[in-house]
DNA sequence: CTCGACTCCTGTTAGC
DNA sequence: TGCTAACAGGAGTCGA
């Protein structure tokens, strides 16, 4: 599912579809749009302006335009961004190879007759004007040492509820934490302020690491866990049976034997 | 603060 | 063969 990873590549497609004039927004999926966002103001929001900058802060992506909003993308689990029809991830876990453009819930034309769109199986994404950044997190890309320490100091929830937490770290989620902490021998279920001084640098290191090395793979399920996170799959590294638990909610693979 | 339970959504699949 | 129920999880809400 698109992660900070998969979003950052959307970013990058997102950057063809700057400086080109918007004449036409289909927002006919209500659903879609989150927030107060209407369709209307889309329309007098979006055309004859144009997108200016592509940001992206952890899961979210930010299309700036020249006179001063910002379009807000949310991909959630099965959503992809095309771009003249051009996807930079065909392949996503958990969702369909298939690709209809009847999963467009979200498209703009352009003047010179190119499109931007979302697509998106499943409708647990949404596009919102002007979305809250405030609210999010250090992003997976620049996180440092000591906001990775305040984030873990201030909970005694589950490391793994708290590193997913949007809040508090933007663009972890549920492969890429379960890789992380699997690379770093830590058990998913310690509480965040239990880890002592080296166990958060190795954490450090891996969040830094392990989002490096993915985003030079090709995505979050590049893992080296990944091919083994199913009911009977074994650990990478000491042949141990994975066990399956709920952390936060979320389905969570670890080793017994390595992870503590 | 924390938690579980629930909601949204729909394509895929395990199981009968 | 065909149906159904469970599952996937990002993100939010709610009551305890």
């Amino acid at each position: 599912m698109p992660e900070g990873i998969e979003v950052e590549y959307y970013r990058t497609t997102a950057l063809r579809a700057l400086r080109r004039t918007i004449k036409l927004v289909t927002a006919n999926d209500r659903y879609f749009l989150k927030g107060e966002t209407e369709s209307e103001e889309l329309q007098s929001f979006l055309l004859q302006d144009e997108f200016v900058a592509a940001r992206r802060v952890g899961k979210l992506l930010l299309l700036d335009t020249k006179h001063g909003m910002t379009l807000g993308i949310r991909f959630g689990m099965t959503g992809r961004l095309l771009v003249d029809g051009y996807s930079a991830i065909d392949y996503l876990e958990y969702s369909t190879m298939r690709n209809e453009s009847s999963w467009d819930r979200f498209a703009i034309g352009f003047e010179d007759g190119g499109t931007l769109s979302v697509r998106d199986p499943r409708r647990l994404g949404g596009v919102e004007l002007n979305p809250d950044i405030d609210s999010l997190g250090s992003d997976i890309y620049g996180i440092n040492g000591k906001e990775l320490g305040v984030v873990l100091k201030g909970s005694s929830r589950p490391i793994k509820a708290r590193l997913m937490d949007q809040h508090q770290i933007a663009g972890l989620g549920n492969l890429l934490t379960d890789e992380i902490l699997w690379r770093a021998s830590i058990d998913p279920r310690r509480s965040s302020d239990s880890l002592a001084k080296d166990e958060k640098r190795r954490l450090l290191y891996h969040i830094k690491n392990t989002v490096q090395q993915l985003t030079e793979l090709g995505g979050s399920h590049m893992g080296e866990l990944q091919s083994s996170r199913n009911a009977s799959g074994f650990c990478p590294k000491d042949g141990t049976l994975l066990e399956r638990h709920k952390v936060g909610g979320r389905t969570t693979y670890s080793c017994p034997k390595h992870q503590k």
